[in-house]
DNA sequence: TGGGTTGGTTCCTTCAAGGTAACTATCTCC
DNA sequence: GGAGATAGTTACCTTGAAGGAACCAACCCA
């Protein structure tokens, strides 16, 4: 049984951060954070990031990288990424015209956090699938 | 200026980890990651896991807190966390019965990870406000 | 007797996210 | 002449997330 270390003073200080960037209060619309955390908790664009960290990808290539994503939301959400500026979009004019897409230096940026919560969820997965099970019997007794 | 630094060893290490989860194929409805980050990604979960980080709630607290989110939508979230394993809800029979939610060891883990991301979000919102504008605005000419 | 506090639940409604399918346009191959 | 691949766009529809407001139940105080 550890005691309970809570929160250490590095996490303090990014939730000092993050508590600031939101004005003490977590006062919603005009919070940066939810601002940029409701676009890339929607359903495809972490997808999309990890797809493109790995190396740049066209637009056929992601389709297939993500099957079940629909040729209309893979538009959007690439460009969504775009305005955002963390995808950049280069046509090239071959024969059939081709277009790449890739991380710009932001979108790079935000692999690390971005991979560090993906890998929590990973490794955290099967023993909240567990909780879930335990929650559902608890309260069906 | 940087050289692209693009993908370091431990990232590339993340990554395989995250889509060996997902089974090479980002696959969709059983991949854990997505399993996990689309109960995070909602509008509220977020938010709350950031309070309690701080410190243990009770539920007015924890609306005072969050000012903007509604009693429903609390009472909702907040059972949803419980039930995934990061939250726990301890009810005191006071005089007026009351309720307090802290992170359980699950949640605590699941901080730092959040909290880079959060961090990182706070640290580029002004960046992506801007991007969005240039888009904007370059989609209009 | 009736208002206040605590922690909810229930009903109703709206809005945006997302899916399906069809259409475009150009070029190549058979 | 039609089929297939390139990279989309557009219209339409469904569903689920979220909001608002009212209600509940126990107990306190005055």
């Amino acid at each position: 049984m550890k005691e309970p270390t809570h929160i250490t003073p590095d996490l303090l200080a990014a939730m000092q951060g993050v508590m600031q960037s939101v004005g003490g209060k977590v006062d919603s619309s005009k919070c940066p954070v939810r601002d940029v955390m409701d676009h890339i908790g929607d359903k495809w664009s972490s997808l999309l990031m990890v797809a493109l960290g790995s190396k740049p990808h066209r637009f056929g290539e992601l389709k297939r990288a993500v099957p079940d994503i629909s040729q209309r939301m893979l538009t959007q959400t690439l460009r969504d990424l775009q305005a955002d500026g963390l995808v950049s979009r280069h046509v090239f004019p071959t024969v059939p015209p081709s277009v790449e897409y890739r991380l710009t230096p932001m979108g790079e940026s935000m692999m690390p956090p971005l991979m560090g919560l993906m890998a929590w969820a990973a490794a955290h997965h099967a023993q909240i699938k567990q909780a879930r099970l335990d929650f559902a019997e608890q309260a069906a007794a």
